[in-house]
DNA sequence: ATACTATGTTAAT
DNA sequence: TTAACCTAGTATT
């Protein structure tokens, strides 16, 4: 259930873990076609853009992963072992893989990431990415092997993400917003489903969604033209650290430390991760009215009907 | 045990 | 606009 901020978290991962390696690459369940198309070959690279993955194999061989709402990528140590549910793929690479890559040509290791290590939900440590054997992934949406021009028609349709372009630390090169901005600007249609239009902005979902509008005071159902880009730019600017904070943490957190009903700073309990999301029901952090929720274009929308005002 | 919800997208109606 | 895909956590019986 990803947002574009575990996306490039994966994507930053797996880098890490297996460029540069030669790869064994199944579909157990025969669930993933073309598979073979990949088996045996170095993982150049691992794209990320918006809601995407993609793996690079060669010239055409991209593995495209979208994981929908339920995909997930479960990493291991050790012996390769099944985790439940219908296994869609699997990779992990040949031993002594970074000699013959080498030899090849190809970089021995990843670049180094920005991160390298990881908070839990609770705040623990977790398994440096170079230390992962290998990968699964289930429930995945969308797991198939692209060539290079539909990886090219994929960038084309999505608008600006917060965290950067395909291939590149998350963050360091932020695209620029200005396509989005002008999209919005053309449109009757409320912020809160532009802001959920991966054509317009790419990574955004309904929690960040939600977040960000709360955090900017913004009425959910402003017609985007008349959305001032002074707001809409510093949205923009907000979803940056929010997003990459999540990537370290895998977990979204919003609310500021003095707007929690405990002051506490750091990683916040879980009912005070969020001013709106799913608090329906509950009061306002802020102005302590309560908070609504209602089905927008098939999501549900949840906002402060007194600090969202207009 | 069973039902419902959900950080998503596409295809059919 | 609705259904389908597919999984996990939470709520209800």
């Amino acid at each position: 259930m990803p947002e574009g901020n575990e996306i490039h978290r994966w994507a930053e991962r797996h880098r890490s873990a297996f460029v540069g390696k030669k790869m064994h690459v199944e579909s157990p369940n025969g669930r993933t076609a073309d598979t073979e198309r990949l088996e045996g070959r170095v993982l150049e690279r691992v794209l990320a853009h918006g809601k995407h993955l993609g793996y690079v194999f060669g010239k055409d061989r991209i593995l495209h992963v979208h994981l929908g709402r339920y995909g997930d990528w479960t990493e291991g140590q050790g012996a390769l072992a099944e985790v439940k549910g219908v296994l869609r793929l699997r990779m992990w690479p040949y031993p002594k893989s970074r000699e013959k890559a080498a030899r090849d040509g190809i970089p021995a290791q990843a670049p180094s990431t920005k991160h390298g290590w990881y908070s839990s939900d609770d705040g623990s440590s977790t398994v440096d990415p170079k230390d992962v054997d290998w990968l699964e992934l289930r429930g995945a949406s969308d797991c198939s092997v692209w060539t290079d021009a539909q990886w090219a028609a994929l960038l084309e349709r999505l608008g600006p993400d917060p965290l950067g372009s395909a291939g590149e630390p998350a963050g360091d090169v932020p695209d620029d917003p200005a396509p989005a901005f002008a999209r919005i600007a053309k449109t009757k249609t409320a912020i809160c489903v532009l802001l959920m239009e991966q054509d317009v902005i790419a990574g955004i979902g309904n929690i960040y969604r939600a977040e960000l509008l709360y955090r900017e005071r913004l009425n959910p159902m402003t017609p985007g033209n008349e959305v001032p880009l002074e707001r809409l730019k510093r949205i923009w600017k907000d979803s940056i650290p929010l997003m990459k904070a999540g990537m370290v943490d895998r977990r979204i957190v919003t609310t500021r430390p003095k707007d929690r009903p405990t002051k506490k700073t750091g990683l916040p309990l879980k009912d005070e991760a969020h001013y709106v999301y799913r608090r329906h029901g509950k009061p306002c952090f802020v102005c302590g009215t309560t908070v609504q929720k209602k089905d927008v274009a098939g999501r549900s929308l949840y906002w402060c009907p007194v600090c969202q005002a207009d």
